[in-house]
DNA sequence: AACACAAATGCACACGTGTGCAACAACACA
DNA sequence: TGTGTTGTTGCACACGTGTGCATTTGTGTT
């Protein structure tokens, strides 16, 4: 059988209560009780129930992470590695962690509020750039946190009262266009999924490569924007048949994910085109892969430890900070991607 | 608020036990008000406190899958793919999902066992060679069913009473062994790591491995088994620094891992030494990475799909059939590994 | 010695849901 | 009309923990 506070009020011969009060350290009771329950609790191995504590005081030591649909089909190696770290950040901090996905967006947005109805979590790391602000505004009313990370609704950026951290995607784009434009480039093309051409994690990260490019002599014609389905390997693999006129017209292109550029790459390479010597590619992301292959990827790294340092830390501030909504200020972060230099681009003479 | 049972009692005119039961499809309620008030209930956007079912029914709908501590430090590509499948497996099935880990074995069990005892889960998924008996009958003990799959103890493979799923790695080995064999190779190595080389895990693969060989006239010398820390994708690399010495003695090398398997490729090829022209390589597990380098690394497929879709099923049967322990035969599966052949093996003259 | 006050503890209830049992109504049958 | 049966519902309690409030005990003050 399980044991719980009654055994071992009965055992320290006590009532529940000054038992409940003894494993939280409460003032109330007198030192050497405390002690002496505590040391029973222990022999006991006693270990509370977390449904009965959950009941009564609303606190369940379990944090839900959303992540978007796409993670579930194995598209982004980067938010695998997003998601480990987050669970690391947790588990430091003595937090279970319930992730949640679903087939769509609605769905999602669904489960996240399930999670929260059902109390089975304290609060909430999303990463979602299409999850409505009603859905926000409920989950706020239930007094539960929320943080965005990484993905952030178009609506949160200007919403002061909602938490998030994400990275400049404007900044990304740009370090990226200014590389290739230093290198000699000057006509480049650009690679994203056909659902993400009108976000504005595309639409930024886009402005900020053809400014970038041009500031430096460069340019993207508006032809060389190249939808694919999915941003996967295979897609980039794929992409590759149509080596022949990408390579007469730009020479060099730009991947919103590593691991389609990798897929690019390989398929390249199987008709003989050797990157970087004929053709130059840079990845975004930086995941792990992209220092497996030959050549190695050149990309934009985002700082995937800050983030999810960052988002797990804002949580657990909110967190502590009782109930009281908006008690304390508002934080929404920024933070700067980086080039990584390997060797998938070449310098023109 | 929360909306509970007693808020759609009073509005549908019955008392909350009769809600309970409408939401329930109990035979006991007509369907006259068995409709009405699931009409009202989902007008009202109820959602079941799951605390509180929790509390009195010991169920929770949500599964721990205990997953081993080397995953968290990234080592294991393979890992990640089967945690993925699993996630979907149980998102199928209406569960979520709690993944525990620790900084090592000793305190995964603790995080197993407290799990079950916070009442948190109501059944475990667990991949761990190393969790004692000890652990798995408390876990019993306590009502909670529990299924091993990929990894499991060597005491739980002679013990009918557990329940496991994983794949035969003799099997596995014996493929390697013999496909090296067939095209022509005397001398080979093998790497795993430290930790593993005492596992029954590695040591029936590595049998397989050495009899499928022979049993085509090739063979491994003790001197040739080579042990790194991790099986990292970088202990894979730098393991490469020894290739004149391997060169010389062996003509090819069998992995325990992918990864690392593709650091040592990498690493060679750093050194100008060609692969599978110079050296021959073969993995196991056939992780995603496997198919973009170049070469393309042969490796042995494990059947990760059949592991996680078994286990999920294995587990939701066990938990339908009510708390009645053992009542159901128990199910014990050894699948089988396929040879999957790319770029990385050579042909000898 | 009477009183005030602080410290320590127990009582009772609440959290939201599920279930055994009793109560009650409706109906059929003798 | 009385009895038994079936169908439907409500009452009361349980699950394990946390907390406001009353109670008891002990100590110090006047």
């Amino acid at each position: 059988m399980k044991v719980t506070i009654k055994d071992i009020a009965k055992r320290a011969g006590v009532s529940h209560p000054t038992v409940s009060r003894c494993l939280h350290n409460s003032p109330l009771v007198s030192a050497e009780t405390r002690q002496r329950v505590q040391r029973i609790a222990a022999e006991m191995n006693y270990v509370p129930n977390q449904n009965a504590r959950g009941l009564c005081s609303n606190r369940t030591d379990t944090i839900g992470v959303i992540v978007p649909y796409c993670q579930v089909s194995e598209t982004s190696l980067f938010l695998d590695e997003l998601l480990q770290q987050i669970r690391v950040m947790l588990g430091k901090n003595q937090k279970d962690c319930i992730v949640a996905y679903d087939e769509n967006p609605q769905h999602q947005e669904s489960h996240a509020l399930r999670l929260v109805r059902q109390g089975k979590v304290d609060g909430l790391l999303i990463a979602s750039s299409t999850m409505s602000r009603e859905t926000v505004t409920a989950l706020e009313e239930e007094g539960v946190p929320a943080i965005f990370y990484h993905l952030v609704p178009h609506w949160a950026l200007e919403e002061p009262s909602v938490h998030w951290v994400h990275h400049d995607n404007y900044r990304g784009g740009r370090l990226a266009g200014e590389y290739l434009a230093s290198l000699g480039h000057r006509h480049l093309a650009c690679v994203t999924a056909a659902h993400y051409a009108g976000e504005r994690e595309f639409t930024h990260r886009l402005k900020g490569f053809q400014e970038g490019l041009s500031s430096l002599g460069g340019s993207m014609a508006a032809a060389h924007l190249l939808l694919v389905e999915e941003l996967t390997w295979e897609a980039g693999k794929e992409l590759a048949q149509e080596a022949e006129k990408l390579l007469e017209e730009t020479s060099g292109i730009f991947f919103h994910a590593d691991q389609a550029a990798l897929g690019f790459i390989k398929g390249l390479q199987e008709q003989g085109i050797e990157v970087p010597e004929d053709y130059s590619v840079i990845g975004y992301d930086d995941v792990r892969e992209g220092f497996m292959t030959t050549p190695e990827l050149t990309t934009i790294h985002q700082p995937r430890e800050a983030i999810s340092t960052l988002a797990a830390a804002m949580l657990m501030e909110r967190l502590k900070g009782g109930t009281a909504p908006l008690k304390q200020p508002c934080i929404q972060q920024t933070l700067n991607p980086t080039l990584v230099i390997r060797q998938s681009c070449r310098q023109l003479k």
